[in-house]
DNA sequence: TATGAATGAGGCTTCATTCAT
DNA sequence: AATGAATGAAGCCTCATTCAT
């Protein structure tokens, strides 16, 4: 479990000031970043005292385990959700195909970005908290999209289908990401393309390079 | 002028202690995040005293502006020295030269990894901090790109060029940048290929792109 | 009210622990000025942690309204103690009874010095921090004199029975409360006379211009 | 002197320069306190280095005394100028006189009010800085009221003229500085009179005063 | 002599965490 | 178990004063 700083919640009571903070959380991380929220702000947003938060979790940090929990859970379930059946693969064209999967990883990312913003941000400063949910996340992903690239392998030009698996994964979040999380104002590079446009651009590349023949 | 906060360094000796202050943040920020920095330490690590640092800069934050314009200009001469000349594009291997190009990125943004890390979370946490020479840099690189394009517009598929050039670098950036910072041991999207073959797959993911035609 | 800036304290301990600060306030008070206490000064008279001054207070000039708040107190129940009633006047040499009064008046003030040496300096330093309620005080002591006034006003030659009570209090308190704020070395406006005899000399100048009529 | 901490200034250059301090120091105290002036501040008015501040001046308290020399040369210019000639006591009626003087003095007061204001805090806040020079302000102005009094001494009913001369002078201090520096807006003993009117006022009590008999 | 850069003690304040109730 | 008052280390910053140039 990567929750190991959470205290076990055995009574119903304690599970459900759990959930309570969980909740605060999320709420809190719509409007400001993790470091800027006090542990006096969440246990006010959650309607629970100072002293109840350090009943349920060690430390403040304890609780960005929970957070990629969060983050892992809700991505499985949208894998799951946006998992192609295999005779739909069989009969559409594949550049479409992609255009569909990625504008709807697209907006879930979206719709997820402030537990995901947290979730980035913390995973870089403090990488010892994080646990190791997320790889089993990413075995599944790369499984998945293995399997798909398994399906048409016929009509495209890369051969290893592991490392291209690996690759167009990498390409696509990290291009998507950046996007949803930080290309309103901020510096970095900026794109004109926005919403299902954007999705679709980063579904081109993605074909481009399942194209792609040998160097 | 980014750096609007810095306080006018006319002597000597006010010189020296700023170049002494901006060595010592960047000496520590290969440690250490900047908002873990404090101006204890940052004094400590410059050998100076606490209040030479606010004889220099309004308060902590107006070193961000600066880290700014360290990564800007380290980037334009970068870009500078790694530029093509037209007769080498002409006669070369699209896929080569991208590959060429690529290494050359990677290797730059590695060795500057420490800089644009701060830049990259300030950026996105003080949004309001960082001026706007960092504009003139993507638009710099844009045009730069814009004119590749051009050179090898009978060898590619893409027939908007404009689109393509912001298109591929910001699929070039986002790639490369998300493995140098964070992808050695933190959560996220791995990649099993390292080094300059890395730079290649990024390369030839561009070359996919690029060879697209018309959905 | 005016210690908008106090945070609540609704348990026992904090309510204790407000008392005990404003306590030690006090006692600092009677040493030094305000200015030059400090917030770990004043936690450390009081016997509690820095951050606990924090818990009950804003922050340092959170502080004067509740001296005001003191003084005002102290004041209203001072009159209403003092307050000589009116079967009193009538019987009494006019002269003789503003005497006594002003001797209460200046017993009053020098044992109050150290609060009103703050709210003194303070009101004049930082006049938005002070609120209303010293109107109200001025208002009941201005309703108090008027009333006074109309019981004597055939032993007086003025006419103007408002205006000489507004004046006739102005010129006792700003004497008074010269005398008993500062008049011990530092410079100013030296008189020999000391303690009841001052007053003394303070209700024969009421008296004086009591007394006079029209010019 | 008063003025011992001020490092003897001999040449021209260092009373020049020791003028510019003065009057940069007047000027800021339009603006604000004397505490609240640092001595950057100072210097960056009077158009000298901070160091130049402290080749004249041993510190900034130093200072001090220089302002209560001003305010005394200032006043025993204003007393020998508003002085009245013993042919015009004579001939005068008393309290017209006295309003005149008033007039004069209340005037003058509002003038310095800046100048006064600063010698008023900071000789309650530090009273060993402020040397002797105002004893003998203080004599002059006694035996200049003594002689006054011995010329009218026929038209008042006070016998003990020395302490009659230290009380007028005391009240009507009083009084007049307190109107003067601080009853704009802060909270003290409100009066309604204005200007002229006021002076009159606190002539018209001194006159009162000076009209009484034994009690 | 003048300059202004450098110093560092000390002030205010925050907030993660502890602990008495 | 829940509460919220109390704690105190640690951060940011100011400014009177010193001192190298």
């Amino acid at each position: 479990m990567s929750n190991s700083f959470a205290r076990p919640a055995t009574q119903t009571r304690s599970i459900k000031t759990q959930q309570k903070l969980m909740d605060a959380l999320e709420a809190l991380l719509r409007e400001k970043d993790f470091d800027a929220i006090s542990v006096p702000d969440l246990a006010a947003e959650a309607g629970v005292a100072v002293g109840t938060v350090y009943r349920r979790f060690e430390n403040k940090e304890a609780l960005i385990p929970l957070l990629f929990e969060l983050w892992t859970t809700r991505s499985a379930l949208q894998m799951e959700t946006a998992a192609v059946k295999a005779e739909e693969v069989t009969s559409a064209d594949l550049r479409q195909l992609l255009r569909t999967q990625m504008r709807a990883a697209y907006s879930f990312i979206r719709e997820q970005a402030h537990i995901l913003r947290a979730v980035h941000l913390q995973g870089r400063l403090r990488p010892q908290l994080i646990g190791e949910d997320w790889k089993q996340l990413w075995k599944d992903a790369l499984a998945g999209n293995r399997a798909f690239l398994e399906l048409v392998k016929d009509r495209i030009g890369q051969s290893d289908l592991d490392r291209a698996a690996e690759m167009m994964i990498y390409i696509a979040n990290t291009a998507l990401v950046e996007k949803a999380l930080f290309n309103e104002d901020g510096p970095g590079y900026v794109v004109s393309a926005e919403g299902d446009a954007f999705a679709d651009e980063i579904a081109d590349i993605v074909y481009g390079y399942l194209s792609l023949g040998p160097a």
